[in-house]
DNA sequence: AATAGCATTCAACATTGTGGAATATCTGGA
DNA sequence: TCCAGATATTCCACAATGTTGAATGCTATT
């Protein structure tokens, strides 16, 4: 809509954990704007906080009022209070690292952390870590785009990058792949992202029944093989559906109904909207010992 | 400089911890803008990311991406990834709550916290919580104020707020007060904020001898008398001295050499800028008695 | 059925950002 | 010391751009 505030966010996306720092021409010539624009506009950035400038090199960095404002949307999203204490639960539990995703709302091939806690005690909200990761590579991205089937298909208007020789690519891959985590419960991620590197999750609803997040689990490969995954799924479901039910999701009457006026709903799992037809909880409910056998056989291909 | 962009600001500052919600009407109206402007600002921040917005009540929130590039500007100020331990240290020390907090570049009124450790085990850089203190009110930003002579002048262009009956509000107590910090190394709260909340804190200093951060304790009144004070301000100088030289910030040759090429400087601690004369560092080393004893006097009226 | 409050669309207008050219400042090399 | 080639910054005329009153379409409330 606004080229001008476009061309803004632009220049504020130039800056990453890669290229953090700025010089005006560099800047200039990674945007390709004319020089004294991107003056003006950074300029008028810096007297709002929202970048800050060593005074000696002339680089610019991003400023304090975007970790200001930045703690203020996450805070205001209220779900990392809330699930803190479940995540930091299912860490217990399993002893590995655990996060906490949603999906970028721009962009859904990309999910963004909003929560970590370490595999040992480093039990800090470390958003020092990354922040960033392709939805389609990794469990919490999958989990929630199984259960937003009308999302997916953003996700394949662009290619499939992938990040290693087990990244889905093809999109009939991904989306079978989807369909099987639908059944479970829970996605899988078979270094789809990082070599050795896997993980499963499960989706997080609303109360609404949307799906809003997602927490999971993620170890190196040789740590969480198949027997280990089977015994931890329930797990990492029951952890989904106690930070679902906090969030106020309810399958059957009681609190839900108190969101919709008086009317009892029910939710369409799958397709994340309230719908009329009633339907079990495939977050709720652990996962038959069918899905979790085809799961280990899938995982020797 | 930009108007269009200063109008973006005032509608994302617009939202803070206490209206963290808007619907257009009332945005427009508290930023005393036309409605449709305030709609295709919005608009464009939408589809940037940068706000968020309830699909049935059409209310806007802050959104994902400032959170994400929050946590990069955080990150990227790496101080508090730095200061860190010593911040743990400290609060296992005494056992009160620690932060760690920056002038907001914008208006040095502010300071801005980094981080926290609450005073009892939650570990967690809880940003959820305070971020935002006027600076004339608190300890860390006495501290930081202290050794910025000529920030205060700013400062002092617009009224000073009282926020209890012990706020210092005259600028002579204010700058009265200062100069008693920069005698003694460390800056005192007596309940200059919120009534019963009492704390001290010292500055920080980079490798070019800047002040650029503060380290503090708060405690109820009662737990941090003057007693108690005397004997933990050594601790918390010694914190903010150790985070200083983790910074790089060596008083006598050594590592700070190494920034200037092969000249040796040293720093003048009250200008902040480095200069030719040497001096003794007052964040090094532990008060004199007679500072102490001058606190404790002083605290009594 | 009617009102009042929302969000949204449109298009004509002039305010506003734009960017080429000129200047100032810095850095490293000869 | 001086110059060459970077850099950041300032200026101003132009037109592209954001602006906003009026009109429209919603949704709730009375």
């Amino acid at each position: 809509m606004l080229r001008s505030l476009k061309k803004v966010f632009l220049l504020i996306d130039a800056f990453t954990a890669e290229a953090p720092e700025w010089t005006l021409a560099d800047l200039a010539r990674h945007v390709d704007m004319p020089k004294p624009t991107v003056h003006h506009i950074m300029i008028t950035l810096l007297e709002g906080g929202w970048v800050d400038r060593h005074p000696e090199s002339k680089k610019f960095r991003l400023g304090v009022r975007l970790w200001e404002k930045g703690s203020l949307a996450i805070k205001q999203m209220g779900l990392r209070d809330l699930a803190r204490p479940h995540v930091e639960a299912l860490m217990r539990e399993c002893g590995e690292t655990v996060r906490l995703g949603i999906l970028d709302t721009v962009d859904p091939a990309w999910v963004i952390y909003i929560d970590r806690v370490e595999g040992r005690q480093t039990v800090r909200a470390d958003n020092a870590a990354t922040v960033r990761a392709p939805s389609y590579c990794v469990a919490t991205g999958k989990a929630m785009l199984a259960f937003q089937p009308d999302i997916v298909s953003r996700v394949f208007a662009r290619p499939l990058r992938g990040y290693t020789e087990n990244t889905l690519t093809k999109p009939a891959d991904l989306d079978r792949d989807l369909a099987l985590t639908r059944k479970r419960g829970y996605s899988l991620n078979r270094s789809e992202f990082h070599g050795e590197v896997v993980g499963m999750a499960a989706p997080i609803h609303d109360h609404e029944g949307r799906v809003v997040a997602a927490v999971g689990i993620s170890a190196p490969a040789y740590r969480l093989g198949p027997e280990v995954i089977k015994r931890i799924a329930p797990v990492v479901l029951a952890t989904a559906g106690e930070i679902s039910r906090s969030a106020g999701f309810v399958t059957q009457g009681g609190t839900y109904e108190a969101f919709t006026k008086g009317t009892v709903r029910s939710v369409d799992l799958v397709r994340g909207v309230p719908a009329v037809r009633k339907c079990a909880s495939a977050t709720l409910s652990e996962p038959s010992d069918r899905s979790a056998r085809g799961l280990r056989a899938r995982g020797r291909q």
